[in-house]
DNA sequence: CATCTTACTTTCCTGGAGGTTACTAAACAC
DNA sequence: GTGTTTAGTAACCTCCAGGAAAGTAAGATG
C-alpha cells in the first residue's frame, strides 16, 4: 500500500485489544436464544428448565441445554438448588455479574428503539 | 401451567417491544466482519473497497461487497465520490446516524474488556 | 409397580453464513 | 493496444448453529 491509509489517533495495540473485547462480548450475545434467556431470567427472577419453553416459545431442550450450559460458564447465570419438603427443584437465576451485562443489553434495547423510530420515520420521507 | 411464573412489574407489551429492538441490534452487529467494518471506518474516517482488504485481512470481495450494501442500507455507513482531475474515487464513510452505533460498540467493547479480566481473575483462583 | 413429570442427552438433518475461485467492465498506465 | 488496478458480481462449496424427534434416568404420584 503505497499511500497509507491514514490512522487516527489511538494505538494499534489498544485498537487490537479493543476489537477482541468486542468479538468476546458479540460471541457472548449472539446465537437466537442466549439473550433471550438474559431477558427472561431478568423479567421473571428465577426459572426452571421446563419454563423455559413457555417463556421462549421454539427453543429445543438440546438448544436450551446448551445455551445455559454456554452462560453459565460465562458465569452470567447460576443453578440453584431449592429443597422442598417432598423433593429438590432446580433453578436458573442471573449471577451479579450478569448485572454488568444487563447495562449492555438496555444500551443495545435503547439504539435499537431509536434506530426503528430512525427507520419509521425515513420510510415517511 | 398450574403455578404462574412470578413477573415483575414491567408491562409486558414493553417487553416485547425490549426484545424486538434488541433482536434488532444484534442483528445489526451480527456476523464476522460487520462490526469490523464499523471499527475501521472509525478509525480510518474513510476507506475505498480495496482498502478493506488490508485492514479486514481474510475478508473476501463477496463478502465484503455484501457486508457494505447491508450497512448503507441500515444507514450506517455512506459511499462518498471524490473527484480527482483525473479520476472518481469511491470512499467508504460512517454515517451521522453512526454515531450513535459507536456508544454502543464503546459499551459492548467495555463489558469485554472488564469481562476478560474478570475471566483472568477467576483463572487465577 | 405402572405412569407422569422433569431435566436433560443423543442422533440425525437442514439452511444459510461465509469462503474460494473465477469472471467482468471500466478506467488508467505504458 | 496490451497489461494492470479497481470495484465489484456469479457460481459453487463447506461447515456448523440450530431444529426435530426420540431416548434416558431419577423422582413423584397413584
Amino acid at each position: 500500500m503505497e499511500k497509507k491509509i491514514k490512522p487516527c489517533t489511538e494505538n494499534e495495540e489498544i485498537l487490537k485489544q479493543r476489537f477482541l473485547a468486542l468479538r468476546d462480548t458479540l460471541d457472548l450475545l449472539n446465537g437466537k436464544w442466549r439473550f433471550c434467556i438474559l431477558l427472561n431470567l431478568h423479567y421473571y427472577e428465577k426459572l426452571r428448565f421446563k419454563d423455559f419453553f413457555e417463556v421462549s416459545e421454539g427453543i429445543s431442550p438440546k438448544v436450551l441445554s446448551s445455551e445455559l450450559t454456554t452462560l453459565e460458564a460465562h458465569q452470567l447465570i447460576k443453578k440453584k438448588l431449592e429443597h422442598t419438603p417432598t423433593q429438590d427443584i432446580t433453578y436458573y437465576m442471573l449471577t451479579e455479574h450478569a448485572g454488568e451485562i444487563w447495562t449492555v443489553l438496555n444500551t443495545l434495547i435503547e439504539f435499537g428503539l431509536s434506530n426503528r423510530k430512525e427507520v419509521i420515520k425515513s420510510l415517511s420521507d
